[in-house]
DNA sequence: CTGTAATCGAGACGGTACGTCGTGTCTTGGT
DNA sequence: ACCAAGACACGACGTACCGTCTCGATTACAG
């Protein structure tokens, strides 16, 4: 169902998908996808949840070398976003978490959060190395690192490029190198 | 038309908003409406839109204080956030945004545009003022002030308080101080 | 649905029903109605149709005296036309009729077949009893006994009295009477 | 505009037909229409009410003798019948008659009372000639001779051959020969 | 093995909204 | 001054899905 759920998000977008075809695609009766949830929302969002269950244990690398670290990581964030297949079933998440506080909520804690504390580990790594402010708020560190990406994917208002994303990583470093 | 698709916005949110309850609100035929807008996004984004053509002439504070005068409106874009009445108006438009490219392009030109070079022309006078790097890439500089913001509001992380605020200005400020 | 679909016609004539009054008369969704009928003609004939399916076995006087006999029949048949609660239903089933070939064959098979069968029994009983020409075609006789009967009805012409009975009768007696 | 109108009767039926259309062919605006005519019943009658305008002068044929001269008409009626190109707006005017008492008063004033009145005076030649009883009700006569013909071909239930219009004739004749 | 439950697919149901079409009225611009 | 063109408020169309509700039929378990 979850497989379905995913497909069809990807060959007809969020806003035309509908219960019914999921259940269709799925083989199986309405009734069993309203028994499990409350809403085409959910269903999606588990569909997505689902994928990143898979990915367990994230590291970023550590080769010492802050800087180098963070724009390779970026990079690799960026092309993400650039990629066909993932686009249409993130696009409906993001749309989910905006309207749904709920999801919202879900969404933070089952996947942001894990992502987050995978990043402030590599961020401590470099305080302790004294790459990074040992005072700096990490939490803000990475919304400067990631939000700009993010929000120029979303709104679709420039290329996601390799320069965008070094100048992230260099004027982040900047505003937080040690004092 | 447009009041009553506000105002219906407001009141039932995005989601549950018909393009029936509109015409009925507006006291139009549904073919009037089909006639001038090609779906319900549409009509939400036009009627978002015409909102802010009212506010013409944008200008932000100039103090000489850049720090300050950059404080103070981004407590006010953050409070501004807060406000529920403009809640799910500006959600239904970044839902809108998001999943279609040409009301994107739009909202870049019409509403956007506009205000970036507003604050452009702050951040070149903070510039000329030797408060700023006169090499620094103003849309980065943007970028690191709002997308945070704007992103910890969409998903509802974080309480969009002044220290936040404050935070934001500071860190941005450090990253792009004079050579 | 069907009783619905009556009650409507006589309210409101054939033209301006709808079938969404008749889903809202009925308790029932529109769907629901389009998943059995076709078509507005075909649910108004069926709920016209389901009247005559409840009075089976018709069966004409059999007095001795076919003329006595007939008149009796023919002045109840044109009472039964003036009377109002039927007008309205009689008159959209002759107008489906006459524009749709397919209603037109079923109502043949399934209420004007009995009927005129039951009316050829009391007219070979009369060919037996020698008060009608053996060999009449029965059917012509009985059009010459009907279709001027549902003609002026139809075209309001002429009020159909008894005087207007009695003349067919004797007229279509005159015309085949035994040789 | 009648031109218009009568054409597209005969192309998709009367219920399909829709004063929009009619404009459009007709190259006037809708407003023209309805100052003309309160509906789209009164349009299509007067479209064919137009047309036989044109024969003017109608007068069965006399030869002195009775039943050939019905015969023949009774026949070329049938055969009028037939005639694809006049079914469609036949079966249209019935079915305004049916339903318009007004439009059948019209129509019975326009059209059907001088057909009506030029048979009579074939029969009323035929009972000077000694040929039809000189007491017989004329309308009767010729209701006995045309409804079932009509019936017949309104209810599509048997074919309108010369046999059946010869059968008519003659018992007609039989029932009204002089006494 | 067999009878009884629980589960599930399928899809009918009462509804809501869709986007389209036609109505009859009103407005506009060109002749 | 007229009239084609067509916008307008309105209402019904026939369709798509919604979320709820029976249906069998197919399992899985109990006796």
């Amino acid at each position: 169902m979850l497989t379905a759920a995913r497909e069809l998000v990807s060959e007809v977008g969020y806003a035309k998908l509908t219960i019914e075809a999921i259940a269709a695609r799925a083989g199986v009766g309405k009734q069993t996808i309203y028994r499990w949830w409350p809403s085409k929302g959910a269903v999606v969002f588990d569909s997505i949840l689902a994928l990143s269950e898979g990915e367990r244990g994230i590291e970023l690398p550590d080769t010492g070398d802050l800087e180098a670290d963070l724009k390779t990581v970026l990079r690799a964030t960026a092309a993400e976003f650039a990629d066909a297949e993932f686009e249409a079933p993130i696009r409906a998440l993001q749309t989910e978490i905006i309207n749904d506080p709920d999801l919202a909520a879900i969404y933070r804690e089952k996947m942001e959060a894990p992502m987050r504390e995978a990043k402030k580990q590599r961020l401590r790594s470099a305080q302790r190395a004294g790459q990074l402010d040992a005072d700096a708020d990490l939490d803000l560190v990475l919304d400067f690192l990631y939000a700009p990406l993010t929000q120029r994917w979303l709104e679709r208002s420039r290329p996601l490029d390799d320069a965008f994303a070094d100048a992230l990583v260099e004027a982040t470093l900047r505003a937080f190198r040690p004092a």
